[in-house]
DNA sequence: ACCTGAACACCGTTCAAGT
DNA sequence: ACCTGAACACCGTTCAAGT
């Protein structure tokens, strides 16, 4: 009946179904109310949807950096960013629906300006950096395969198939092959990671400041 | 009337103004023929979409790169992956809607293995290097802003505009401001991918290979 | 203030019927 | 072989009318 409800049990199918599981109509057969009454508490779909966006957004703000060293600290609020968009498969296509990805974003983009503040990284060249930590994320959740959601479509070909059946001589046997395999999405993403902060931290931010912090550790 | 011309107006639709101003019903008015006759020609929608992803991933595959070293051919395979995306902003929406986002990528991964391969880049390394490479292109392609599609809705807020009123001290200020300015995504690109090229392609490969080709330049 | 019902303008798709 | 018309099961949204 409330303007809580209606949102909460919007986010609520959409979590168990996806964005295509959402209509005002299913909604409002949940809520037991006619599909207009809707209407009075939330303005529409579009507006309805944005709510729900603002809502995971906000909780994803949530970042806490862990490790001894400021880069340390960098790759764990990546890892956190990637973990959050993983535990919240929707949120990627309802974002784009709004056209709210970069807002979607900004949290993460936070987080780690703070870390790389740390690191000793300033102004375009520190900005950079985040954006380009950013992107190997966005690029994680762009073509890796999500966790299936419950309606979306099957994905129909993998590019492991369709390297089953490349020859060619200008490949590297070995890597071929290496293609054909299916990545630990876990330790393909740290490997990235580590290159691309290998690449955009000074070397000074990977040792610990004081010698009395290795020691405690 | 043929199957072709159904694809090929369908395909024209789209890139006038993006996948939702694409309906079997408008389609079919635009060909002077009843909603139902499309059917017999294309399956349904999404076939119809699925030839439609087919027929731009090929024309994609279309990968030239130049440059005298491997790592600069890398580098411009990358680029024309971008370039490419770019040119039709509606392939990423479609992808996603197909679960075909993965399968969109491997004209490129061909192409960068290649060019991985005269880099000396072998097996695991190899294809994590070539993987990497395409994330920073899929991040790019999911967090800036993409040339607005017509009836797309509006990009609600940027984050450049959401970095305005932060004022947090453990942010380097220059840092901040810099994140406040619109980068050009030109030459942000260019830096992340120089950066990840450092980290990825060893250093024998940007050297050319013999001094006979430098003379020739 | 809050909700309903009727109505409008859309969808994708099936299937019998026509030529 | 190719297309139409009627029909079905959906959409989001508006707006006058009810309590």
């Amino acid at each position: 009946m409330t303007r809580e409800r209606v949102i909460e049990t919007a986010r609520h199918m959409i979590e168990e179904g996806g964005v295509e599981a959402l209509s005002m109509r299913k909604l409002a057969a949940e809520l037991g109310v006619a599909p207009t009454g809707i209407y009075w508490h939330v303005g529409g779909r579009e507006q309805l949807l944005t709510e729900i966006v603002d809502e995971v957004v906000d909780e994803m703000a949530d970042l806490r950096p862990t490790g001894a060293t400021a880069r340390d600290r960098m790759a764990s609020v990546a890892r956190q960013i990637r973990r959050q968009v993983l535990d919240h498969p929707y949120l990627v296509e309802l974002a784009r629906e709004l056209g709210q990805g970069p807002a979607t974003a900004f949290p993460g983009q936070v987080a780690l300006a703070r870390e790389a503040t740390a690191a000793g990284l300033q102004g375009e060249e520190g900005a950079d950096a985040v954006r380009a930590l950013l992107w190997l994320v966005g690029g994680f959740v762009m073509l890796e395969r999500l966790p299936q959601q419950p309606d979306q479509p099957v994905q129909r070909t993998t590019t492991q198939e369709l390297w089953k059946s490349v020859r060619d001589t200008d490949i590297d046997a070995s890597l071929a092959k290496a293609m054909t395999r299916v990545p630990d999405p876990d330790t393909l993403f740290e490997t990235s990671l580590q290159s691309l902060l290998d690449a955009v931290v000074p070397a000074s931010a990977t040792v610990r400041k004081s010698s009395r912090a290795t020691r405690r550790g």
